[in-house]
DNA sequence: AAGCCCACCAACCGCGTAATC
DNA sequence: AGATTACGCGGTTGGTGGGCT
């Protein structure tokens, strides 16, 4: 047997609410309360929806809403509340006084989420995006790496490219550079960083990292199952502390990206279709790289991870871009 | 000026569960 | 005790307005 609905659909008004509407509800609430929101419509005069009813009052009307912009402080308590509590949207809203449940998810899904992204942190952890790389790379068994790496990916990417598209930045890795360059022949130099405003560049750029990732999870598992079928493979070495994943071929490719087919948000997520597997062996060139065959590594070590490319302009996440992200 | 895109947010939907019969 | 009903919650949708091309 399904649920009874609440009224009756085909008496019932939806939509947006008229001045007169809030005002007989109002009135009548201030009368007699809120105890039976199925019987406040009807005895209100209205036409519609207890739930209706119910949700107007307590999202719009009720005397002690706020309504204007969140401040720095709710912002800052919102944030705080979501990394301990996830979406718990009426819980976190009990504690800004004035503020509903859909007043914080709103605000959080439409403002916060980006600001948390654009600094580099992922909205869904509240852990730096490299931290989840490096969890990725380093604590996962490889079996599990397409599935949980696709997914945390995913709980990123759409941020993530939506501040790529919005502004082209250079990716830097200034310590990790300094680390790096005693213990890689491939070291970058330091003008590493620069900037084409091309169009054509970015959007490849764009293509390029979506299928870049999927190829990336897809491929540290390849690598993996070679190292340790006795293999050396050049693309996965672990002889000096670190764990080296080469992406450098996976920029590239010349099929359309698998990205949408893996495509997915948290737990729902199948990652690895089966035309990945197809597209594996196939060659991939550099073409965006002035000198193709130059790697981007993601290193490990003692937590810590590194993602850079040696020749190839990236993206530069510098301090501002983090603290006033283009959305 | 018109069309398109995007951000915002009010409202809706469906599910879980507490309350009531 | 089980069925029914209502409420609360979180996810999603769709209308609107502003900015950009």
């Amino acid at each position: 047997m399904g649920r009874i609905p609440c009224c009756e659909k085909d008496n019932v008004k939806r939509g947006q609410w008229t001045p007169e509407e809030d005002h007989k509800l109002s009135s009548y609430i201030a009368q007699h309360g809120t105890r039976n929101w199925r019987l406040i419509p009807k005895h209100a005069g209205l036409q519609r929806c207890g739930k209706s009813c119910r949700l107007r009052w307590t999202n719009y009307l009720r005397p002690d809403l706020k309504h204007g912009q969140f401040s720095e402080a709710e912002e800052q308590t919102i944030v705080t509340l979501h990394s301990v509590l996830g979406n718990r949207w009426s819980v976190i809203a009990a504690q800004l006084p004035g503020r509903t449940d859909n007043d914080v998810k709103n605000h959080w899904n439409t403002k916060l989420k980006k600001k948390l992204s654009g600094m580099g942190i992922d909205p869904v952890t509240h852990k730096p995006i490299s931290h989840l790389i490096s969890e990725i790379a380093t604590t996962l068994s490889p079996p599990q790496v397409p599935h949980l790496a696709e997914a945390a990916l995913g709980c990123f990417k759409d941020e993530m490219l939506h501040l790529l598209t919005k502004k082209r930045i250079g990716f830097q890795f200034h310590q990790q550079f300094t680390n790096m360059t005693s213990t890689h022949n491939n070291a970058p130099s330091t003008s590493h960083v620069k900037h084409e405003e091309n169009n054509n560049y970015k959007d490849n750029t764009i293509e390029k990292i979506k299928y870049g990732l999927s190829r990336a999870i897809k491929e540290s598992d390849k690598n993996w199952e070679t190292s340790v079928g006795g293999a050396t493979s050049s693309n996965f070495h672990d002889n000096t502390g670190f764990s080296n994943y080469n992406f450098a071929n996976l920029l590239n490719d010349e099929e359309g990206s698998p990205w949408n087919q893996s495509l997915c948000s948290g737990s729902a997520c199948t990652a690895g279709g089966g035309g990945l597997q197809q597209q594996q062996n196939k060659k991939i060139s550099n073409e965006n790289c002035e000198d193709s065959g130059k790697e981007i590594v993601v290193t490990t070590r003692n937590g810590s991870t590194t993602m850079f490319n040696s020749d190839c302009v990236l993206w530069d996440i510098s301090s501002d871009d983090l603290m006033n992200p283009m959305v």
